[in-house]
DNA sequence: CCGTATGCGAGAATGATTCTCATGAGCAGT
DNA sequence: ACTGCTCATGAGAATCATTCTCGCATACGG
């Protein structure tokens, strides 16, 4: 593998199917499990195979357009977006998500990695909680 | 399921099994798969069906005593959660795993959550780089 | 325009997790 | 202490997302 850094130089062909994807996505701006996105692309017209969803996904995964989530549910949901690194905020009950920017986050990572002397890092985050929406309607 | 909030009415029968893979978990220390767990366990000599490891990774959840992690396999990952909350620095290169502490990070968490209306907080954050032995081999 | 390599589609294969059902063990009442 | 009942267990089958295989179509280079 030897993967190090962001693989960038990957020398894709251009696909009718990648794009329809990538602007499938675009288009819906949230959280969609692949056999989601498979599904509405069938439902439009678009011919594409589950199969191609995959790799179209993690080809846009592998060149940082898309970002990858794994639910509760062991399936994977993936949104557009990357430009600008951030990290979600998820309520557990009802799933709505919300994206939150934290440049102390990443200077606190940077540091503790190069304390360890580890290098080219790189870090997952993701915040669990229950909603307002929802902690009030539990509390009924 | 109606699951909102802590299930921690729920009345369960004691049971050896059940103990055994919270043992196992103290033990270990760190995340571990279901299907680890099972195999360590019947490798102890534990006599144990997969599927009641499941279950009763399931129900140490759900009494919030295990905390459940998805790898980006697809595969869920169980750890012990410990009194003292602390995240991981991982060699991506070779597994070497060092514990660190962070205060700020937890309460940055928790200021971000309280700002969006999120309660019962938690989180998840793993930092992933390479470490210096690794740099340097691969530095050749 | 032709040859080659790469992407696609469909279905099979894989692997983790969950479900079913019959059996065994803990708990309450007698 | 004994009996009956309920819940947990075990083994294997079922389920479901994801990946792989293979033959065909299509884009790029010559």
């Amino acid at each position: 593998m030897t993967a190090s850094g962001p693989a960038e130089g990957t020398s894709r062909r251009p696909s009718r199917q990648r794009s329809a994807v990538l602007a499938l996505l675009e288009e819906l701006g949230g959280f969609r499990s692949a056999q989601d996105l498979h599904g509405l692309l069938r439902g439009r017209g678009d011919t594409v195979g589950l199969a191609t969803v995959y790799r179209a996904l993690q080809a846009l995964v592998d060149d940082g357009l898309v970002d990858v989530l794994r639910s509760p549910d062991g399936e994977a949901a993936y949104r557009r977006c990357s430009p600008s690194h951030h990290h979600h905020l998820v309520c557990r009950s009802c799933g709505r998500t919300e994206e939150v920017a934290d440049p102390p986050v990443e200077r606190w990572a940077a540091r503790i990695a190069d304390e360890h002397g580890f290098v080219d890092v790189q870090h997952d985050l993701e915040v669990f909680g229950t909603c307002a929406d929802c902690a009030a309607a539990a509390r009924s």
